[in-house]
DNA sequence: GGGGGCAGGTCTCAAATAAAGACCTCTGTT
DNA sequence: AACAGAGGTCTTTATTTGAGACCTGCCCCC
């Protein structure tokens, strides 16, 4: 077998970035000192456990505090705040005051972050249609022999 | 400006996977009682620190644990093992043990695991194109006044 | 003019997760 | 006998996350 395939099978094109990613890593394995990525840097971000949940519910529309913590019940304020300034410090959202009575706040997607919709929705595509694998994979997992 | 539309442009139609994501978020906070979304409990595993790099770094050969951790260096051998039980478990990856003394355990991705080599790809393309846009809106944000 | 409510947070403290790195087991080699 | 290497586990420590009390204007109501 080949380096490139796996199984026989030659692999999908749009691995190509994998690719890119995963020399990255190698020649970081090759070097001494911190490891640098720029690929972890930005998943790391919106990969912890709100953020994709977040620009999820920002992609239908523009949101403001309360109507996000409604939205995404199980999150604790001080998250949400977090999770929102993280993101807008990464230039995903922006965030616009209006000098309301008490003054309200609204979110939105930049287009920066409005560039992320159709990754973020081939792998939201890949989770729905996966799942019931990954569950089976689960319960097989779980009922195997120790 | 109606659902569905943003700044008064029609939103990218793959991102109907990303608004039945956020249809599942609707209906639960209607909802009582614990959240469930099929998509977060994939994401929420797949969107840990070190699952993606794992993936990545299978996706070009089957490798042996101590290979991983040599390509993956600042990951703990603890993180290591539970990252490789966690995707296996989720049937991404299958562990094959040799006979040899002493004994070699390979980690190779299983069918469903390369399905989700085209997802992820286009996410880490996404990251690697726009890492200098976060960067940017990383400094200017963090020297904008208080 | 005192009390209550709302929006959008901050603060403190406890609980859950992750990391570092010492240690273990089983051969095989010197 | 001592050491080495593979593939881990275990213990201790540090970092993240969560719950929930509190804060700050400002308005309305009585």
């Amino acid at each position: 077998m080949l380096p490139g395939e796996i199984k026989g099978t030659r692999m999908s094109n749009a691995v190509s970035a994998i690719e890119r990613f995963s020399r990255y890593q190698f020649d970081d394995s090759q070097s001494v000192g911190p490891v640098h990525c720029p690929v972890r840097d930005v998943l790391d971000r919106i990969g912890d456990k709100w953020s994709i949940l977040m620009i999820a519910t920002l992609a239908t529309r523009p949101q403001r505090f309360s109507e996000l913590h409604r939205a995404i019940r199980d999150i604790s304020k001080r998250m949400l705040t977090q999770t929102l300034r993280d993101l807008e410090r990464d230039g995903l959202i922006t965030r616009h005051v209006f000098p309301t009575k008490p003054p309200s706040v609204e979110y939105r997607l930049s287009p920066l972050g409005q560039s992320l919709l159709d990754p973020m929705a081939s792998l939201v595509d890949w989770a729905d249609r996966r799942y019931s694998d990954i569950h089976d994979a689960r319960a097989r997992f779980d009922r195997a022999p120790v």
